[in-house]
DNA sequence: ACTTGGCACTCTCCTCAGGGGAGTGCCAAG
DNA sequence: CTTGGCACTCCCCTGAGGAGAGTGCCAAGT
């Protein structure tokens, strides 16, 4: 097993196999790859290299005498270090700021708009994390009296975006105190996550004493309860592409696949580890550590609204799978989407 | 092909045949029927009755030398004359009752778990239309300002069911009229729907021309624009459950039927059509008239808040289904949502 | 008139062998 | 280091053959 860098010549050819088994989904030969791309070096030489190639670990033969195929740290490498990502077209960038657009700002409408513009641009499966009510940043809190137990609380942020919750109470607060909680709490909101007011409320607390104490008291107990228990809400849409890729004709696989769709709950802790990262990423098969996930890769881009990091959003696909063009799709959705959250009125 | 009706044996034949094919998903031949069920019958009888039964267009054959299966016909006679409805066991009753008590009485929580549940239990897809605000009778509606155009509709049935929308508006109200509006709207509810409080307010408009006009004005304009443009809401569920139908073991086949459900609004207008009816509704197969549900039966019923139906539940399968068994599951989860929907506080 | 056993026939499905195709590894020469 | 040649391997398609399941029809029995 060789470690030391590849050389020019060993790259192109990787890069060609890559290419090549992404369009063609077949296992690529040597003759294959002098013909179409490197007609100078008879398909021997490439054939040595690919040997190589396979020896470190980036190749692998399905049978003995079949093409190559990208192994996972084969992608990885071209992800890595070989790719280079494409400028998205003026038309599909337009097109993606058309899908994402919520007609009345709620979020949910969002994330189901997000959901649907990635599956149908990248004919993948695509996965959406919704914004966390807890790390977002607010201008408005509502609170709207349901019954004895339950409360609406209804929370807008600067972009306009709108997210409610349902929360359950232990004393019953009627609906003027519950305004007069909503004004004393959104006076503290400008642009803060809930974690923050709560930070505030309690030195305000310490700090003066003074006869809102009561206010106070109520109004931390509601900003608690409106961010602790949030459940995940993933949004999965387009898992019907998946069922249209060759390498998945076998209905057997085809089935695995769909389980990895079912576990909503495995896919969440890979996209909450991608919450935690700046940037891009890109998971390819194994790496994933989750079986379903085997012959699947994640593209995958944290949006934002304002500084904060609010969710997840991305595709699912084959592991064959045009990381370049995908990466790009993904990273601009995902940038304009946190431009939507972060910018003025939706 | 005769047009009278069937003679007991016929009968009894033909459910042995639809109860074998529906465990089995294999052509039943007349040797099976004769050993499994009527040990005092030849399988020269049962040819010749099958070969009746086929004339009638109850039963046909794949190839010319297999066993029968049922046609739509035969499974339409079938759930019409033949199938008695189970009643289903006390512990799958209060499965379906756990399953959807929704913890926080939101509209779209419950949705989803009884698609969950229904999904689970049947081990087919689940199609659930959500409540409808029109038809829903109400106790309670709330605005909630969000900004220049756009109004929160909180919306509290008497079950505590809460349902929400956003709804633009042309000039800016301010939460106090919102709040008077609100007061108003509350005071004319109370089990009734939107389109019956929209004209009390208009017969008190033509009657009084007293000084509220202006209140009255906006409160009927809130609510037209809270049922007008209501989408349709449908929940799928489960999808995956299909590809495990052997029948459907045909990478083909099973395209096509992931691209039924892809086409939501094709299955809305079905489901459409079961709310303008009373009871469960069997459609099978080709009776649909939708493409994609050629090889696909749908059982659902519509469920109830109080007198008035507000949605529709069910089940799609293959048309190879256990119709006694789900009809019964169907019929129970309506009743019971209905119950929910109509009954006391959540 | 209905029921039955017998029989020829049909069609599917499985297996197995054979040949073409694609691609590899290795070697010796350039 | 590169190249052409060659033997070899493995997949996959095809066609033949046989087993199995089931039918339709007929003639005989009740």
């Amino acid at each position: 097993m060789r470690t030391h860098e590849l050389t020019p010549r060993e790259c192109q050819i990787l890069k060609v196999i890559i290419h090549d088994y992404i369009t063609s989904g077949e296992p690529v030969g040597s003759r294959s790859v002098a013909r179409r791309h490197l007609g100078h070096l008879s398909s021997a030489t490439i054939r040595n290299v690919m040997a190589d190639l396979e020896e470190i670990g980036y190749l692998s033969q399905p049978h003995a005498s079949a093409g190559r195929i990208p192994t996972d740290s084969g992608y990885r490498f071209y992800v890595d270090s070989l790719m280079q990502r494409p400028k998205l077209s003026r038309v599909e960038e337009s097109r993606i700021e058309q899908g994402i657009r919520p007609s009345h700002g709620e979020a949910e409408e969002l994330v189901q708009g997000v959901s649907r513009i990635l599956s149908d641009l990248s004919r993948y499966a695509s996965v959406v994390l919704a914004p966390k009510f807890a790390q977002n940043t607010w201008r408005r809190i509502n609170f709207v009296h349901l019954n004895r137990e339950r409360i609406l609380v209804v929370l807008m942020a600067d972009s306009g975006l709108v997210q409610q919750k349902v929360i359950a109470i232990d004393e019953l607060i009627e609906q003027p105190e519950l305004d007069r909680i909503s004004n004393y709490l959104s006076s503290i909101l400008g642009g803060v996550t809930l974690h923050e007011v709560r930070k505030r409320i309690i030195a305000r607390m310490a700090d003066e004493r003074d006869e809102f104490d009561r206010l106070m008291q109520r109004a931390l107990e509601l900003s608690s309860k409106t961010i602790e228990g949030e459940e995940e809400h993933v949004y999965i849409g387009g898992t019907a592409n998946i069922a249209h890729q060759p390498e998945f004709a076998d209905v057997k696989k085809m089935k695995n696949i769909f389980a990895a769709f079912e576990e909503k709950s495995k896919l969440v802790k890979i996209l909450d580890y991608c919450l935690t990262q700046e940037g891009l990423r890109i998971i390819i098969g194994r790496e994933s550590e989750v079986r379903e996930m085997r012959e699947l890769s994640l593209i995958a881009a944290p949006y934002k609204s304002g500084d904060h990091t609010v969710g997840v959003l991305g595709i699912v696909g084959p592991k064959r799978i045009a990381y370049d063009r995908m990466a790009a799709l993904v990273d601009c959705t995902a940038r304009l989407v946190s431009k939507l959250l972060t910018g003025a009125d939706v």
